[in-house]
DNA sequence: CGCAAAGTTGAGGGATATCAACGAGTGTGG
DNA sequence: CCACACTCGTTGATATCCCTCAACTTTGCG
């Protein structure tokens, strides 16, 4: 279940050549959850997948920008990099999340997106979609969505990191990405950390260390079952007091 | 300089009743920097434009989106309101940037904009935005440039927040906003903080009592030079070092 | 099997929150 | 114009949380 990933694809390899897939304007549609009501839609335009291994990078900072990912099967750590070597995890996105949104401003992504697992993409060329979004009021509305969307889920990363302890980080964490995984159909009780503890940490504003101890606490509390990257919630009521008790928020 | 708004302007009031005075489509694209080469711009549109009173809040956290809005003039602060009664502030917008830009995706806004002192915004119907931008590829990229140059300030707040001390932030903070107001046109070396140590505190993730302390020693190194709200910064060098300082970052 | 990366756990200390008292600025009403 | 109250800001003492350093175990992989 959270590992279709199979050694044949693999094999497949980073480049795309051989089978060049690709997706339909309806099929994108549909793994992006847009509602495509009327609207002359070109049926013809297609969108090609490109696949991603475990460990390597879709694009990096300061590439010319290019095209923007629909995530189609995986999970991605979007990291910032700054010329300092300052390193920041900024997400974990994954299966309809889309990636290489935060390169339009400046023409180049200021970021970098690693697949965690062996992944795959469909590239949306940015241009063609502001042109197909011409036509489509929904479609442009759809790309103005996803845009929000974003700035909705950095909102959220931002009380967490300001106003939150360290235990509570980790709870809200787990909530949020059983949320995620509950939104795709999995289950919110149970599923893989695909990430390890130390970009968790970073993401988190964390130490490894402090992720591995609320971790461990959780576990002896009852509240949750770890082993390894698997995680089990069991008290869920319980993680969200913890998530209460900020720290210095009114 | 730093205070051009006059009794006058607070006794003309809330209500933009009386004189309902407004931008054309071109002044508002100079106020935002877009450029509307060529394109078949109806010069008849026109942006309203409201004044809001300091400690006033332009919208609130759970009102029904509507328009976005453009800052003419003013600060505010853009805070995130949880159900817990928790807050967060999420950034301080200044002339030129947009406001409301979060409520697109569910309809309705997500924080609340409170104005810092006296200002002034161009109210813009974000569906006759749309419907412009499908004519205008020009005024279309604009929109995603606003979002996406949000976007990219939020990963860099992230990064603050997540990987550096307590002087770091602020001394990030500081040269932040002083190449804000550089770009605006004024000094970027001295300056006045419009918010609180308080809202500070919130947006930085620390106590204004740590932010008060920092700002103290930065004062005494020399760094600075700080009374009350009007900041000066002598050492610009000294700051950057302070901010290379990171905790737990590579 | 052996090595490297990832994760866990413990001890100790430093950074920052908390609590508390005070000072300064600001607006209000007498 | 001053007294008052209130918010804002500063500073100090103390407590606490989490980072740092370190040793060890486990996992993954060639």
């Amino acid at each position: 279940m959270q590992q279709q990933v199979t050694s044949l694809d693999r094999q497949a390899g980073d480049q795309a050549a051989s089978r060049a897939a690709s997706l339909s304007l309806n099929q994108l549609a549909a793994l992006l959850n847009i509602s495509l009501d009327g609207a002359n839609i070109d049926q013809r335009v297609s969108f090609t997948l490109r696949r991603v291994q475990q460990g390597m990078a879709l694009y990096r900072a300061g590439d010319q920008f290019g095209p923007i990912y629909a995530i189609r099967s995986g999970t991605f750590k979007n990291v910032l990099l700054d010329a300092n070597g300052s390193y920041q995890v900024l997400g974990f996105p994954m299966a309809s999340d889309v990636l290489g949104l935060d390169g339009i401003e400046a023409q180049h992504y200021r970021t970098e997106a690693v697949a965690l697992e062996d992944s795959e993409v469909a590239i949306i060329p940015f241009p063609r979609l502001a042109r197909l979004g011409g036509k489509s009021g929904a479609l442009q509305q759809f790309v103005y969505r996803l845009l929000s969307r974003q700035l909705a889920r950095e909102h959220t990363q931002m009380w967490l990191l300001g106003s939150l302890g360290a235990e509570s980080r980790v709870a809200a964490f787990l909530l949020i990405l059983g949320e995620r995984y509950a939104r795709r159909g999995y289950s919110d009780t149970r599923f893989n950390l695909r990430m390890t503890r130390l970009d968790l940490g970073s993401f988190l504003g964390l130490t490894q260390e402090t992720v591995s101890r609320a971790l461990s606490r959780f576990d002896q509390a009852g509240a949750i079952q770890v082993r390894n990257k698997e995680v089990r919630i069991l008290d869920a009521k319980r993680l969200h007091q913890i998530v209460a008790h900020a720290r210095h928020a009114s």
